[in-house]
DNA sequence: GCCGCCCTCCCCCGTGCGGGGGAGCGGGCC
DNA sequence: GGCCCGCTCCCCCGCACGGGGGAGGGCGGC
C-alpha cells in the first residue's frame, strides 16, 4: 500500500520541491532523492522504490543511461522521465530506454502526482499525454489545484503567494493584518518546509513547482 | 515613425517587465503607465499612445469598460488586451468592446512585441493566433529569443539567470570567477533596470516576462 | 584624439532578512 | 482532563543584501 517514490535531479531546488508536492499525498511517499545518474542504481538497490522520477539532463550519468541501465537490472522500478521541452530530442532515447512515461516540468502538480499513479499501476503516459496535459494545463481557469497546501498551512500558503509577488515582510504584516514578528515566523516555516535558503528561492519554487503560473 | 504605448496594469511589476521588454525595441516606446482603468482615459487624452496594452483585471474600473469608453471617443489608439488565461470570459467581452487583439500574459516578449506592431498597423489578433502563439512557444526548444537582453548587457543576463537560480551573490561570484563586489554592481544594475526593489522582484519579473521558463 | 560603455573592484552604511530561542491562546482529538 | 497544532507575538543576533559613492582598464564609435 503506498508508493515509493525516489526522485532523481541535479538541481537541490526542484528535488524540494518535488518531495514537498509528492509528500503532501498519502498514497505517495518519497524514499529517497539522488542528484545524479551515477547514484541512481545504488539508491534503487537500497531503497527499492516503486516510481523513479528522473530528470533527463544531469552531470555525469544523465537520466537516458541512467533508465537503460536500471530497466537492465531485476524487477525494475517504473521510470518517470522529467523533461523541459516535449521536442526535447532525449525523449525518444528515453522511451527506447524503457521509460513508462515523461514529464514536462511545467507540468501542473496534481499531473504529476496522477502521472506516478498511473505508471506504477502498470498504465503508460505517451508523448501525447503530455501534450495534453499541457494543454489541460491552459483550458483550466484559475482552479489551480496545488496540492503541497496540505503541507504548507493556509496562512503559510497565504504569505508564500504574497512573497511571491515581491512584497516585503512588513509589506505582507500590513496586508494580512498581523505583526511583522508574525509574518517572520511564517514566512520562516515556509523556508523550513520548501527546504528554500531565503525568499527568493521559495519564489523560484513557487514557480517551478506550479504553485504559482506566470502571466 | 515609431510606435508610442501605453501600459495598463495594476501590478507595479508586470508594467516594469512590459516597459523593460518594450522600450528595448527601437521602434516601440512606452510613453506612459497607467494602473487603473480609470487612470486610462486621461492618459491617452494627454499621451495620445498609438497602443494601449491593457490588463483585463484592475481594481476600480476594469479593462473591458475602460476599453469601450476609449473606442467612443475620438481617434481611439488600438487596444490590445492581456489576460492571463485564453478560455478568459473576458476575452469575448473585450473583442465586443473593440480590443484589436489580446495576448497571454505568458507570451513571449518578442510576440508582445510582433503583437503591438500588428494592430498598430491595423492587423487584428484574434482567438486563434493566441492559442498558436501558445504552441509555438511549447513548440521553441530552448531558443528563447527574450529580447531584454538590450536592456540588461550580457554580464547582467548572466547575473540574472543565477539569481533566478537561486544563488547568492557569494555563489554567482564563484561560478562567474569574479569578486563578490562585482556582482553586487551587476545585481544592482539589474534591479535598477527591471525597476525591481530586491533580487526576490527581479526573480518574479523573470518569470513573469519570460526571461527564464518555469520548468 | 576623446568620449562613452562595459566590466571589474573597492569603500561605507543601514536594514531587511533569516535562525535561534520562547510563549500564550484557541480548537480539535483522544 | 491532557495533548497537539496552528496562529499569534516577542527577544536577540549575525549577515547578506541593497544604496551611495568612486575608480581604473579595455574597447569601439565619433
Amino acid at each position: 500500500m503506498g508508493i515509493d517514490v525516489l526522485v532523481v535531479d541535479d538541481e537541490r531546488l526542484i528535488r524540494a520541491g518535488l518531495r514537498a508536492i509528492i509528500d503532501a499525498e498519502p498514497d505517495l511517499r518519497v524514499v529517497g532523492e539522488a542528484s545524479d545518474g551515477a547514484e541512481v542504481p545504488g539508491q534503487v538497490a537500497r531503497l527499492r522504490p516503486d516510481v523513479v522520477l528522473m530528470d533527463v539532463r544531469m552531470p555525469r550519468l544523465d537520466g537516458i543511461q541512467a533508465t537503460r541501465s536500471l530497466l537492465a537490472g531485476a524487477a525494475p522500478p517504473k521510470v518517470v522521465v522529467v523533461t523541459t521541452f516535449e521536442n526535447d530530442e532525449y525523449v525518444y532515447d528515453a522511451l527506447r530506454a524503457g521509460a513508462s512515461g515523461f514529464l514536462l516540468k511545467r507540468t501542473r502538480p496534481e499531473e504529476i502526482l496522477q502521472a506516478i499513479r498511473m505508471v506504477a499501476h502498470g498504465d503508460t503516459l505517451l508523448f501525447p499525454a503530455a501534450i495534453r496535459a499541457l494543454a489541460a494545463e491552459h483550458a483550466r481557469p484559475a482552479g489551480n489545484g496545488a496540492d503541497w497546501h496540505r503541507r504548507l498551512t493556509e496562512r503559510e500558503a497565504d504569505v508564500l503567494r504574497l512573497v511571491a509577488k515581491g512584497r516585503s515582510n512588513a509589506e505582507i504584516a500590513r496586508e494580512l493584518f498581523v505583526s511583522p514578528q508574525t509574518v517572520k515566523t511564517h514566512v520562516g516555516n515556509v523556508l523550513a518546509k520548501l527546504q528554500a535558503r531565503d525568499r527568493t528561492q521559495a519564489v523560484i519554487l513557487a514557480y517551478e513547482t506550479g504553485f504559482i503560473a506566470p502571466g
